[in-house]
DNA sequence: AGCGCTATCGGTAGCGCTAACAGAAGATGT
DNA sequence: ACATCTTCTGTTAGCGCTACCGATAGCGCT
């Protein structure tokens, strides 16, 4: 048993039983070296006409699948795009992914997806596996990250786009918006309309950093609006993102703050289910209690009443940050890298 | 200029200016082999507590991350699942991705995933350039496959899990349900509870296999409850799968095939849509029109009139997926390599 | 005939890692 | 004392691909 390899031909021992074609298996098919394969994989113009076409014969006939992995080694690109997102539940960010996707994928880059679950010790974990895969460009929710995280993305080098909020120091580039200012508009917005005791609902979880953003942003407002006042804050931190804890927030956050006239809600998955709560058990909205939402889904408007609510570019962030990504990956340094995409503010019949 | 790399020394020429750190490096702060802090990483109890340390605080020092490429490369493990979904919108898909990583991640495997709209071409050149990383693992939405994509994915031999759909012949392993007998028991349902007139309202679509199953289960149903009636079918392919074309669906439908007494929806998207159109223009649900979806959204449960619909096992189908292709990428057969995960009719008032 | 250019192809040397084997050092049994 | 086993570490040879360089042939021009 000194040796397990029966064949003894020019191929060497093989480690794996079901190994798949090569470059070198499509070359010798075709009568040509490995060199050419390649070439008319990569940079098709630069061979014959005559020599491409049985080459690509060859290629169709052996069912040939390039290996990426061995590409990536060999030339230092991968074609890939990590994305970090919070959650792959809350339907904003699959929005946002769509229009990344939609840019990225015909220039040939696929999306390595990784969640954190709003949790800033998961991020860091998934940061550091999804660098192992040497990532072209990095999408990344969120621009307030551990110092852990900071690090190991500057000295990768890698394109970085951060996206969903805004800073005035990014880490490379920046597609965003400032939820602080969207929150501010929203309460000045209140404000205008009428309303006078206000009341924010939303998750300050560790992890949930545009959430707090937003709080802020609220806390801002209250301040110029109403100075020396205190301000209104349930923390929602302990219910799930769900409609469904939307209405059980509608009667927490009035018992805790039972003088509130409008409740302003950190998201609209919360302020949706607040208004079906209502409509179920005929509190009057806006009469009783105004809602007023963020991030304007397709629901709040269809709803009634209608949802006053933050509309945000949803899609376009996404598409905008692919676009950003790859000026960057050709290696340009984008004039303005910072791009803000803005929001607004959607007066509907809930407040 | 013979002679473009100044630096002549142990090392050899760098193709690229800004390298990472290798295991090379951390070997060298170590004084250790490379072939030691290769085991650190991966097997450290065939390591010495001494040197175990000394190379962990060297790798934490260099801030080293492993290149998974090569990795993959050497070890012919890529500890990449591919996942191919039709669509990121949809939100149920999302729920079941999210049962598939919590199972994987631990695991130590990424998703790598891709979208096909619907798409049989581009599920084709998708699952193409998917196979290129070399995943171990292979997630599939429904199964039905172009045979290009039943070949590519058999010759390949990676470990397959299809979903969300059912079929006798599976390519490896099937967690699903039938799409058909579901659909065939929501007609059942209102059939019993004394609707007569049905209209079947869905994408008909190319690439919309799960559809296709539904209206199957549609006209097998009619067929059986009803024979020799005509069924009647509205095909929506031309909308868009949007709560707002569910508004739409509601007025074409009815003015395709007036006499309808209860429109069954293909999706939950389209039901909630019509519901919540219909509450606008003052069109009473069930009393002038009934209605029922497929799906069960959070939405369907908490709207009024509550939508009569079917449940899905939105979440465990991907948890389950990932321990099934989990056994299959240890190497194992499983014995049962089909699990039906059923599915449940939920009635409620709006049917 | 010789020059310079372009177009087309092949050979070589890695990319960073792991599998397989080999070897050194110490522990154990007789 | 010796052989034998165990534990730990190092050496070697690739994995499949691409970057880089070099070789050749053909072309137009002087």
């Amino acid at each position: 048993m000194s040796s397990q390899d029966g064949a003894v031909t020019s191929v060497s021992r093989r480690r794996s039983a079901t190994r798949s074609v090569t470059l070198q298996d499509v070359a010798e098919i075709a009568g040509v070296s490995a060199q050419t394969v390649s070439r008319v994989l990569r940079v098709p113009d630069e061979v014959s006409p005559h020599t491409r076409e049985r080459v690509e014969t060859a290629i169709r006939e052996a069912g040939y699948v390039p290996n990426l992995s061995a590409r990536n080694l060999a030339s230092n690109r991968s074609k890939i795009v990590a994305t970090v997102i919070p959650s792959l539940s809350a339907s904003i960010f699959s929005e946002t992914l769509t229009g990344l996707s939609s840019v990225l994928a015909p220039e040939g880059y696929q999306l390595l997806l990784g969640y954190t679950d709003y949790d800033d010790k998961r991020e860091e974990e998934l940061i550091r596996s999804l660098l192992g895969r040497r990532p072209d460009g990095f999408f990344m929710t969120g621009t307030l990250h551990s110092p852990a995280v900071v690090r190991m993305l500057t000295t990768s080098g890698v394109p970085v786009v951060e996206t969903w909020d805004w800073t005035d120091t990014p880490l490379d580039t920046l597609v965003g918006f400032s939820n602080e200012e969207a929150m501010y508009a929203m309460v000045s917005s209140l404000h205008e309309a009428g309303y006078r005791r206000l009341c924010f609902v939303g998750r300050l979880h560790k992890g949930d950093h545009r959430s707090r953003r937003r709080l802020d942003g609220y806390l801002r407002a209250v301040a110029d609006h109403w100075p020396g006042a205190e301000p209104r804050v349930f923390d929602a931190s302990e219910f799930p993102l769900t409609l469904e804890a939307g209405g059980r927030l509608l009667d927490a956050a009035r018992q805790a703050h039972p003088d509130s006239d409008v409740l302003v809600f950190s998201t609209d998955v919360f302020a949706n289910g607040a208004l079906l709560a209502a409509a179920e058990r005929g509190i009057a909205v806006p009469g009783e209690i105004a809602i007023s939402g963020f991030g304007d889904f397709e629901l709040s408007r269809l709803i009634r009443p209608g949802l006053t609510t933050v509309a945000l570019p949803n899609t376009t962030i996404g598409q905008e940050a692919a676009r950003m990504l790859l000026r960057r990956m050709r290696g340009e340094r984008p004039a303005k890298p910072h791009v803000d995409m803005g929001f607004q503010i959607r007066r509907r019949a809930s407040a």
